[in-house]
DNA sequence: GCCGTTTTCGGCCCGACTGTTTTCAGTCG
């Protein structure tokens, strides 16, 4: 969050019920997180997060839930969270405990929090005996030596702690996927040709494809005699800024940009989004960027687990071990282990008792269990459907035949129509939309609806010329029109009714930002409701690493989307495959998924490298259950035509 | 705070690493 200033949000005007999901869930994230700051048991902490992410990743209605009393009976809601819970949805009041944790506990200290090395235990400790209460007063009490002497610190923590800061002012802490995925690829390329190295695969949240990466995990299967000349071998790798640990087991590196032979570019990034994450100052910053890497060294027998372990996530780890439990094994990095014959030992002594497994999918197998692909590990339903065998047939980048929402030279696009439909005939595509800015948005070079027209002209006549020559490819027509007051689209309808289709977006985000979830969520609902929108562009408006988006029930939206989607109406949510974005959320797409809300994922391309941006759409696509059919990507040209109609 | 073919208390996933200790707490994944 950027900010990260905690906050209650007030209650709607009306209700019950008086907050929204999204309300609830980061209200009972934000209280787990200052009752670990003000040292409260661990379990309870990890109550409110269960209950938050179960609660966040519902499809019901929260109202509905309560006054059925279902909500009792959801797995991790007991007495305490469910009243709680309940008062706040039906008398729009948040419980006072709540509200004490966060009037009582300093910004400052969740701020700490991003601080590496450093944890809610320490910043209470500091916080209660030197009137710590921020990042700022932390580093000069570290300067001036006050935290080396406290009992359990020492200069080395102190030092810590002064590099931690310095590390967060330099860069924020996550990186998104694709500056992540760059630093993997390279870094795992250079370790595979490292003599010994039998095998080296990127794990941890790149390998699920997260929108942001924390840090990347790789796991490197190499015989026992080759260990120590391999670590060593790693550690005098090109690219590393700084060794941060190395055990038997695992080394912790920080690597930089010297890591990439053909040096290093963040290519074109349009001025909006430039804007969000540092502006002129951006490649600069990227360029003299880091990020943490770890390495595990393991056996090729232990390989598999130790992959499956450290490419998590967490929370499907615990519901793995679980599993295992409940089968008398125990479920670890070095294996899968019945009790019966591991008794006290541990780790790896324990390991050679460990069942057979030499891919993955035995493992998942012995659990008996469908093997889940990585992009799914996240415990939201996944295991269940790895039970019944019916997880997803996920869409891949080959099911894409278009995308449409692209620019041109029409308003700020670096390429041509011309040049843009040609590299998506190259890339195998059978049709590609153009959407060009509106009038409003002056700054990307709106264009007049006369010159729209024309455009439309121009779309015509190729489509025409390649119908003659029986050229399997055709361009559409559309716009990407501004939203504005009251939900209105930018151009007159007269106008509008002569595209191919809208793809309504807010670009207005101060203005957004600045008013409550309730009317933002209404005046999308009136632009769903205008019979020109087809498409509803980059939904929350967020950049990843640079601002949050505007406050809206999405659900709330979808729900409204999908009425229209009934009624025989398209109304498409955009999934904005600009790594900048990855908007719709992938957390998202399986709720538009079950209400029948068709999903269309956009590269939002400026350029012709732009139009690549789509793999990144299709794997936050793929983390979000959905499936070729899910998509209107994948629709032939003469389908989407019909349904465009 | 939740949960229970262990039903009202005592667990709650598990291990590595670091820096501080002299057996362990805090943090991380």
């Amino acid at each position: 969050m950027a900010g990260g200033g905690f906050s209650l949000p007030k209650a709607r005007p009306s209700g019950p019920p008086y907050f929204s999901r999204n309300q609830i869930a980061t209200v009972m994230h934000q209280v787990a997180v200052l009752l670990e700051l003000n040292g409260a048991n661990v379990f309870r902490v990890r109550s409110y997060q269960n209950a938050s992410r179960m609660l966040g990743g519902l499809t019901e209605d929260l109202g509905e839930l309560v006054t059925t009393g279902r909500l009792f009976e959801m797995k991790g809601i007991g007495k305490g969270l469910g009243s709680a819970l309940t008062q706040a949805i039906m008398d729009g009041k948040w419980p006072s405990d709540w509200v004490e944790l966060h009037s009582s506990t300093p910004q400052g200290l969740i701020e700490m929090l991003g601080i590496p090395g450093l944890g809610p235990k320490r910043i209470k400790l500091m916080n209660e005996e030197l009137g710590v209460d921020s990042v700022a007063s932390l580093k000069e009490a570290a300067t001036d030596g006050l935290i080396a002497p406290m009992k359990g610190f020492g200069k080395k923590s102190q030092q810590r702690m002064l590099d931690g800061i310095e590390l967060l002012a330099r860069f924020r802490a996550r990186r998104r996927l694709d500056v992540g995925l760059m630093y993997g690829e390279a870094f795992q390329s250079k370790i595979s040709s490292i003599e010994g190295v039998l095998k080296a695969q990127l794990a941890g949240s790149a390998r699920r494809r997260k929108e942001t990466i924390g840090d990347l995990d790789l796991v490197v299967a190499v015989e026992d005699e080759h260990h120590e000349s391999v670590a060593e071998a790693i550690l005098s790798l090109p690219g590393i800024a700084d060794v941060k640990g190395a055990g038997d087991s695992k080394i912790s590196l920080i690597l930089d940009t010297s890591i990439f032979d053909g040096g290093f570019t963040v290519g074109h990034i349009d001025p909006n989004v430039l804007d969000a994450i540092g502006g002129e100052d951006y490649e600069q910053l990227e360029s003299g960027g880091t990020i943490d890497a770890q390495v595990r060294l393991v056996t090729p027998e232990v390989f598999p687990f130790t992959l499956a372990y450290f490419t998590g996530s967490k929370e499907h780890n615990i519901a793995m071990r679980q599993r295992a439990i409940d089968r008398g094994l125990k479920l670890n990095e070095f294996g899968l282990i019945p009790d019966a014959k591991a008794g006290d030992l541990k780790g790896m002594a324990a390991a050679k008792f460990s069942l057979q497994a030499s891919n993955e999918e035995e493992i998942y197998r012995h659990l008996e269990l469908d093997w889940v692909t990585p992009e799914l590990r996240e415990d939201t339903g996944e295991i269940a459907a790895a039970e019944s065998s019916a997880l997803p047939e996920l869409l891949t980048g080959l099911d894409i035949r278009g995308a449409l929402h692209n620019h041109t030279t029409l308003s700020d696009g670096e390429a041509s129509l011309e040049e843009m439909a040609d590299t998506a005939r190259k890339m195998g595509w059978n049709w590609l939309g153009i959407a060009d800015h509106s009038p409003t948005l002056k700054i990307a070079n709106g264009a007049s609806a006369e010159d729209l027209l024309e455009q439309g002209e121009t779309i015509r006549r190729y489509n025409a010329s390649w119908a003659e020559e029986g050229t399997d490819f055709r361009l559409f027509h559309g716009v990407e029109s501004d939203i504005l007051e009251g939900g209105k689209l930018d151009h007159p309808d007269d106008v509008l009714s002569q595209l191919d289709y809208t793809v309504a977006s807010v670009h207005a985000l101060s203005k957004w930002k600045a008013r409550d979830e309730l009317q933002n969520t209404e005046e999308l609902m009136q632009c769903i409701d205008h019979p020109s929108t087809t498409v509803l562009g980059h939904p929350t408006g967020r950049i990843l690493q640079g601002r949050d988006g505007y406050e809206v029930d999405l659900f709330a939206v979808l729900e409204h989307m999908a009425e229209h989607n009934e009624e025989g109406r398209l109304k498409a949510v955009e999934l904005n495959a600009s790594p900048y974005r990855l908007d719709l959320d992938w957390r998202l797409c399986k709720h538009a998924k079950g209400l029948g809300v068709p999903v269309i994922i956009n590269p939002d391309a400026h350029s012709i490298r732009g139009l690549a941006d789509i793999s990144y759409g299709v794997m936050a696509a793929r983390k979000g259950w959905i499936e070729p059919h899910d998509v209107l990507n994948s629709l032939g040209g003469e389908e989407l035509s019909l349904r465009l109609s």
